[in-house]
DNA sequence: TCGTCTCTCACGTTTGAACCGA
DNA sequence: ATCGGTTCAAACGTGAGAGACG
């Protein structure tokens, strides 16, 4: 199935001469990106997916997989990956469904993913899908094997970048296009807790073959369940709670899927996450009011919908109600298959210290965008380090932190200074800045989803 | 001190790439 | 150069236990 079914309109603004260097030359307007694996995405997506994380790195399972179409054949690109925090909230498991704990830990140091086959011309990329297999998840803040960093509990979702490049030392000034699928938020965890999160893992991942019912396991696991009692009630109240029309349900509600309400199996993990929705500031939503927002992949970076990253404090006082994530036509944006012309990495024309204090959380969800930043026609500039990577990563962390001053150096300098250490003080090029300001998109606000970095580290 | 929650590690199973010989 | 068999590293979820926290 396809997740993107329309999404080439809205994709002309060409990205400005003056710093799509050696590619503006190329209409970028009609770069399309589909998610592989739609059904298996929605099937996890559903329940709730989560994602493993360890210390020596966890591969995703699903693991992002892609087509591409619409690109230049012969002009060459970069596909990366990064791992966008869906709010500000940390979460527990709670019973049968996911309960917000309280306010997100510090960010941990942000890292960008980038396709081992960058750069590749355009023909290489569109010829079959790219699959981003051997990225890997790690809670290891002090990981040097250039895997991304999460933190447990905490949602996220992965965010695909192409860079129209020649090579990884252009991609800074390059223009680039950015991707997100609804279906592929997730929770990072280091042991699942949904167990029909991990009875779909085993029954669709090859590597999890031994465990599945007709295998070896099937005695342990079944003694398992029997041996502990309160999984067996969890599993037991999972219709339950289905039934019970909380907030709960939030996933069948915003889903506008009559059959979703039917099917008591199809209970939301995402309790937490309705309790927002009721007050029409639901983040993740992940699945739209429309149906055709499970496989709707527009680029919804910077979306209002998937973005709650990182600006939690300012929405939180101002919410939007036209443009709430979870409401009924929240996902507008989604379902409108509007694709958007390239996120701006850099955000220059900020200041982390003008940020308010870190709110009280009090449970408050992360409201969406207001509306005045929900659309974001410009043209990126990569804020990539990866051309400096070695040795030097951008240093204007204020610019993106959503947490603290602190947190944003961490972001900076933290990780890659185990491996590529950034300079003291590497500060961006006025043009940086002054492309920035120019975007339509506004930026003055620390708490905008946009201020989460990009690229401030690459591994490959 | 106790209970809960989260994380870590060793384990057995499976896959698939690498290697080797015919 | 190709094919088939073997080896082994990597990946998987499980389950017990440790550690942190209230």
């Amino acid at each position: 199935m396809q997740a993107i079914r329309d999404i080439k309109h809205n994709f002309s603004l060409p990205p400005p001469s003056s710093m799509a260097g050696s590619g503006d030359s190329y209409h970028q307007g009609n770069m399309r990106m589909t998610l592989e694996d739609p059904e298996l995405w929605r099937s996890f997506h559903e329940i709730g997916t989560e994602m493993i994380i360890t210390k020596p790195g966890r591969r995703m399972f699903p693991h992002c997989k892609i087509s591409l179409a619409g690109l230049v054949p012969y002009a060459k690109y970069i596909l990366l990956v990064d791992m966008v925090p869906e709010d500000g909230l940390r979460y527990k498991w709670n019973k049968d469904k996911w309960e917000v704990a309280g306010k997100a830990e510090p960010q941990p140091p942000y890292r960008t993913y980038l396709h081992p086959d960058s750069p590749a011309p355009g023909s290489h990329w569109m010829k079959q899908p790219v699959s981003f297999l051997k990225l890997k998840l790690t809670n290891n803040a002090l990981d040097q094997h250039g895997h991304i960093i999460l933190h447990s509990m905490h949602r996220y979702h992965p965010r695909f970048h192409i860079v129209q490049a020649d090579d990884l030392y252009s991609v800074r000034w390059s223009v680039f296009q950015t991707f997100t699928f609804p279906e592929t938020s997730f929770t990072a965890v280091t042991a699942y807790q949904n167990t029909k999160i991990t009875k779909l893992k085993i029954d669709h991942n090859p590597f999890a073959k031994g465990f599945r019912d007709e295998g070896t396991n099937s005695k342990r696991r079944a003694n398992r369940s029997l041996a502990d009692p309160e999984r067996a009630v969890k599993k037991m109240n999972i219709s339950k709670d289905a039934e019970h029309g909380s907030p709960q349900d939030l996933d069948d509600e915003h889903m506008g899927h009559k059959e979703m309400e039917i099917k008591a199996e199809r209970y939301s993990p995402w309790g937490a996450t309705c309790d927002r929705d009721s007050q029409g500031l639901r983040a993740d939503s992940p699945l739209g009011s429309d149906p055709r927002d499970m496989y709707s992949s527009e680029q919804l970076v910077p979306g209002q919908n998937t973005y709650q990253p990182n600006r939690f404090q300012e929405y939180v006082k101002s919410p939007s109600p036209s443009s709430s994530v979870g409401s009924g036509s929240g996902c507008g944006s989604r379902s409108s298959f509007e694709s958007r012309v390239p996120d701006v990495a850099t955000v220059p024309d900020h200041d982390a210290s003008t940020k308010p204090s870190a709110p009280e959380f009090g449970g408050l969800p992360p409201c969406p965008p207001h509306p005045s930043a929900g659309h974001q026609e410009y043209t990126g500039v990569l804020n990539m380090a990866i051309a400096q990577a070695k040795p030097g990563m951008l240093g204007h962390h204020p610019l993106y932190t959503p947490y603290s001053t602190e947190q944003s150096l961490g972001q900076w300098s933290g990780a890659p200074s185990t491996q590529y250490p950034p300079p003291p003080h590497h500060h961006l090029p006025t043009e940086y800045s002054s492309q920035a300001v120019h975007h339509s998109y506004h930026h003055g606000n620390v708490g905008d989803w946009s201020q989460y970095p990009l690229f401030s580290y690459s591994c490959w």
